[in-house]
DNA sequence: TCGGATATGTCAGTGACTGACAACAGGAGT
DNA sequence: ACTCCTGTTGTCAGTCACTGACATATCCGA
């Protein structure tokens, strides 16, 4: 029912936008009552962004089984790169979504809520791993905000793969802040 | 009015919480009509969210004005450090704003996208200067989560200023990326 | 005094979302 | 077969965010 509920929603959105198509017409389509929408779906905007449960697990058992000799960004470098096939598997689901998302103001405010959440399961996930928590989270911060560049580059341009745009992405990092910081204390 | 508007809808979200105070309510205490407020207001969240203009054109003009010789992240931090002021001066009115945001998920989500929205601004502010598209975006988006991470951790301890905890996170920053970046081409 | 721009009030309507209750299906135990 | 239980769905009424259309008031320059 979930499926066949997205599977309607996703259509709608990319014939009439999201704005133009309700949640009844939804409903309709997938054969059910508006009322049964909101009972698996708690908004509009949710039907988009399932698996968040199961990428937020892959992610932490990922941190959690990175090398014990890697630095806090060398394990997300190394995570995200584990995750690169989910994320290609995914892609023929993700790739409409993200067109609709794209010209959707609405979406886009979730789909940034739904960033944030990821990044706080990250740094959890690294705090586990035994980094102090307020490193974590400033890796996780600047680790996702470096991720969703490569992600971007990798929508654009996906004739390179999502490995090498992160390690474009990292190398830029290095760069930047090797020149960026004050003096170390 | 947009003060008035701002002052009611302020107060009735923390007497009684976000989802707990309607549109009408606000305009009510204003001493205004509903309709008044969504012509002020696009909704309900945006009343929190004032000054957003301004922010930008401050950090605009700051990255501008950024001496030449700086690389794009130094002239982030040189760029914070500058509207430190400005943040202090508008605490008292954020202060409170930020508690109801805090516990308001839909606030929250509102406060992401202008975060978003101000990334955006700071990345065309750095390429306005000469920076690369890419790398000026990867700045932009890295240098915030940075800026985050300091503005947080000043929320939580005021007793040390902004400024000091913008080169603490700059600084944590340089390490945290000195070994995590792959062999740089 | 007139004309025009701007701010507000009024009203009706759409649509997201919720709560309460009924109807229905399947499965387990008797 | 009967019953109980549980989970899913339909139905209905209601609240509230938000919008468009139109009327009204206020004020300011010509």
């Amino acid at each position: 029912m979930r499926r066949r509920l997205q599977k309607a929603a996703l259509e709608l959105y990319r014939e009439r936008g999201y704005d133009r198509t309700t949640a009844a017409e939804i409903a309709a389509r997938a054969g059910v009552t508006e009322r049964t929408f909101f009972r698996h779906f708690p908004d509009k905007r949710e039907v988009l962004f399932d698996g968040e449960a199961a990428l937020h697990a892959a992610l932490s058992t990922a941190i959690a089984e990175a090398p014990a000799a890697l630095g806090p960004m060398e394990v997300l470098l190394w995570t995200f790169r584990s995750i690169e096939r989910m994320l290609e598997a995914n892609r023929p689901f993700t790739e409409p979504a993200r067109e609709v998302i794209a010209c959707t103001p609405a979406l886009q405010e979730r789909e940034l809520a739904k960033a944030a959440s990821t990044t706080a399961a990250v740094a959890a996930a690294l705090q586990r791993r035994g980094v102090e928590a307020n490193l974590a989270t400033l890796a996780a911060g600047t680790g996702m905000a470096v991720f969703g560049h490569a992600a971007r580059a990798w929508i654009e341009d996906p004739s390179l793969s999502l490995g090498t745009h992160l390690e474009r992405a990292f190398g830029a990092l290095h760069g930047l802040s090797a020149t960026g910081a004050p003096t170390p204390r």
